[in-house]
DNA sequence: ACTCATTTTTGACTACAGTCAGATTATGGG
DNA sequence: CCCATAATCTGACTGTAGTCAAAAATGAGT
């Protein structure tokens, strides 16, 4: 009948009412969460009310990220990636590699300078990740930056492109951690930075 | 009574019994709560067990510890920089820099390989610390670990030991929440990690 | 020896993250 | 259209981290 029509639409398939559901109530949940982290901050953010705005039972979040700081991730990995694309598109057209490094490193850090608490969270969620299928999206994060990161350096300085990349990253990883642990201010962590990555490329192999 | 005989050992000193009742609990309390995270492990371990074990008031606790997590951090700090001043004492004589830093390094990440799950919490606490208090004490650990690799570093290759070994030490907690974070096996973090410190020992100013 | 202010301890209590047995809803076959 | 099965959802419930008002301990002054 009718529903021989609605049903499938390609043979063992995609879609399916559920999965599509599913998505949605992912994007609810999401939304939901992002708002309150937002406007109330992490602690003071129960999961009960992320459910109730999300408009799902308190079992159902737990479906969906394993734990309320998986929850962060999961909000926030689509806004980073994007943040770090739209850093990468507006470089600084006849800049040295360390300043194009600093330019990106220094709009990311501005990402995190807007909510520090919430970044603090984040970032430890980032480092060690409770649940596996995390791990993923938040290598695929890393990629796009390394990537990034490997284009800049690439042709202009010695050394393979990936592995200083890498170095970079670590550089300005361990700075931001610096800043966000509280060992450090943020300009000072900065200007530290830039002299480790004059030194990192000016090397060469 | 004998009291008396007891009582002020010299004027109006540091001691009082006070300050003295203070550090023997705070002693009982990280004997009891490192018996029990290596015995039973972080998660399994509840306050409730090691306040009763250091035979004091569950509220008691909280006031030699600001969370559990900082509690994790308060026991294992003494430990670890005892481990780094061992590991630095016994280094391999005639060893390239390189070869030098990464036993250093190899040395540490077998601490942590002793008990992962525990790392992993210790680890993300270190990275961003939930009490003022512990950043000092987090510092000066660092202080111990940067001044070791200054000097295997100092003389013996090109530019400021004290940048190098800052960089030299990034790229080694890079790897080492790359591998804690189940991102990559220990080897490759390692392996990689020796490209790397080779690239930025090799390079010079 | 006896106050009394100050520091330290305490455990009953609260709030919340996360679980799980059972209810609900989709799907595909007859 | 209806049923059987499997997937998904649900909210009452549990265990525990951390709080706080009241109690105990301490020591200085008299």
């Amino acid at each position: 009948m009718a529903s021989v029509a609605a049903k499938k639409s390609a043979a063992g398939e995609t879609p399916g009412r559920r999965e599509r559901n599913k998505l949605i109530k992912r994007e609810r949940i999401v939304r939901a969460a992002r708002d309150l982290f937002h406007k109330q901050g992490f602690a003071e953010t129960t999961t009960q009310q992320v459910a109730a705005a999300a408009d799902i039972g308190t079992g159902t979040l737990f479906l969906y990220a394993r734990s309320k700081e998986d929850l962060l991730v999961m909000v926030f990995k689509d806004e980073m990636l994007e943040n770090v694309q739209a850093i990468f598109a507006t470089l600084p057209a006849d800049a040295s590699p360390t300043d194009q490094l600093m330019h990106v490193f220094n709009r990311m850090a501005d990402y995190h300078a807007r909510d520090l608490d919430l970044s603090r969270v984040l970032l430890k969620e980032l480092v060690i990740p409770s649940s596996t299928e995390r791990i993923g999206e938040i290598s695929e994060l890393m990629r796009a930056i390394l990537g990034g990161i490997a284009s800049i350096v690439d042709g202009r300085v010695a050394g393979q492109p990936a592995l200083t990349a890498q170095s970079a990253f670590a550089l300005y990883y361990f700075a931001l951690l610096g800043w966000l642990g509280s060992r450090f201010e943020r300009n000072s962590s900065m200007r530290l930075l830039r002299e480790q990555l004059d030194q990192l490329l000016g090397a060469g192999a």
